[in-house]
DNA sequence: AGAGTATTTATACGCTTGCATAATTAGAGC
DNA sequence: GCTCTAATTATGCAAGCGTATAAATACTCT
């Protein structure tokens, strides 16, 4: 059997979603574990139990198939807040409360994550493609923040006009920002639920209202 | 003259003090011009004219050359921080604003600076002696914070316990930091000196004072 | 001025990287 | 079952990387 040479490796063809996807999930593994730098076109090839050069026949150049894993993250990270939305209750004021203790919160509060990140954003500089990429991501995030607020504030009976919203929307992302970051880079010197706590505190205060819905002043 | 070989370079032979900091300023621009990646040992040594040999001569390895960088970067961001404290006001709560204002804004509130620290950050996750350095950093920082918080507390009369200010500082840390990071990402959508307003305003809203010493409730 | 030494240059080595390309093969369609 | 094609493997290359080391040289000290 074996008398010859080394055997080719046997192999399957998948769905050219489903590699694509495959590889994407081996990038992530790679980065998690030796960052961006250890995410070489072998060992991610090796982790998806593939040979190098298919790599290319889906992604013409690993800043491509890098791209798109740092779309994949960040869309997941959206997707993952956006469910912690669908389980919340009714009141605005709970909700808003709820997207924020899920963004600092497992999982998405994940030193992965921010590995992933802050190796893209290093990137962002040197290639403006990605940096309008990012961009959108932003807006689009603080977007989504300003209508929660906006809403948290009528149901509270408090004034929510455009003028301010945009600066609670800046703010209120700002925390929401800073305080992940710390959790993801240390998140061992914080007690289990302190930042979202913090968060939440912080927030009620810069909007003059509590996001406890029984408690909420009229 | 040049009838025989290249003739070999002429060079000096500089304190080793002034060829650290050189070597350090050569790195930092190779890394704000084209990312870590971009960052390699020749052309670091070029950009410093002197050759790569030298490099190894100062820094026994590459890393410690980008761990020395690294906290270059962050002393001088401290540093430029704490100059707009020498400058401000005796009052607590000007001092406090003065520290937020100075932290969001031109030189420490730039693209560069977000490069360079994203760069690193990216590399703390695979690399512990990067992790405990990027932590002391930020425990320094909070330290500093969480001083100036108690003090323009007292200034307004209002009780100022660690349990309170060690919470104040991780919130108010947060929204710096976080402010910091979209002004450096975008600083070009926002108005001259709003990040700067809506963070003083935001720790304004979590301390429950006022910063500006004129108004400040007794 | 001459000797000695710390600093700097020069060169080379071994390794890894991303990318290209030719050879193979699994699986779909007739 | 045969054929055809797209997916996959295998191999190789040129470039760039960090690091090691020996030779050269600028400066210090006497």
């Amino acid at each position: 059997m074996n008398a010859q040479s080394a055997t080719r490796k046997t192999f399957r063809r998948e769905g050219e979603d489903k590699r694509r996807e495959d590889l994407i999930a081996a990038t992530l593994e790679c980065v998690a574990e030796r960052g961006l730098a250890g995410a070489t076109v072998r060992e991610i090839a090796q982790r998806a139990d593939v040979t190098a050069g298919l790599i290319r026949y889906y992604f013409p150049t690993k800043d491509d198939l890098i791209g798109a894993a740092y779309r994949a993250v960040m869309n997941r990270m959206t997707v993952q807040a956006s469910d912690a939305l669908q389980n919340a209750a009714d009141d605005p004021r709970s909700r808003l409360q709820a997207f924020v203790t899920a963004n600092l919160g497992a999982p998405i509060m994940d030193p992965h994550n921010l590995s992933l990140w802050a190796g893209f954003i290093a990137l962002v500089h040197a290639d403006p493609a990605m940096a309008t990429a990012h961009r959108d991501g932003y807006l689009g995030f603080r977007d989504e923040l300003e209508i929660l607020i906006r809403e948290a504030l009528r149901a509270a009976g408090k004034p929510a006009e455009r003028i301010h919203t945009r600066r609670h929307a800046i703010a209120i992302n700002a925390i929401i920002d800073g305080l992940w970051l710390e959790g993801c880079l240390a998140g061992d010197i914080f007690e289990d639920g302190e930042l979202a706590e913090t968060g939440v505190a912080a927030i009620e205060a810069v909007l003059g209202i509590s996001l406890q819905a029984e408690g909420g002043a009229q």
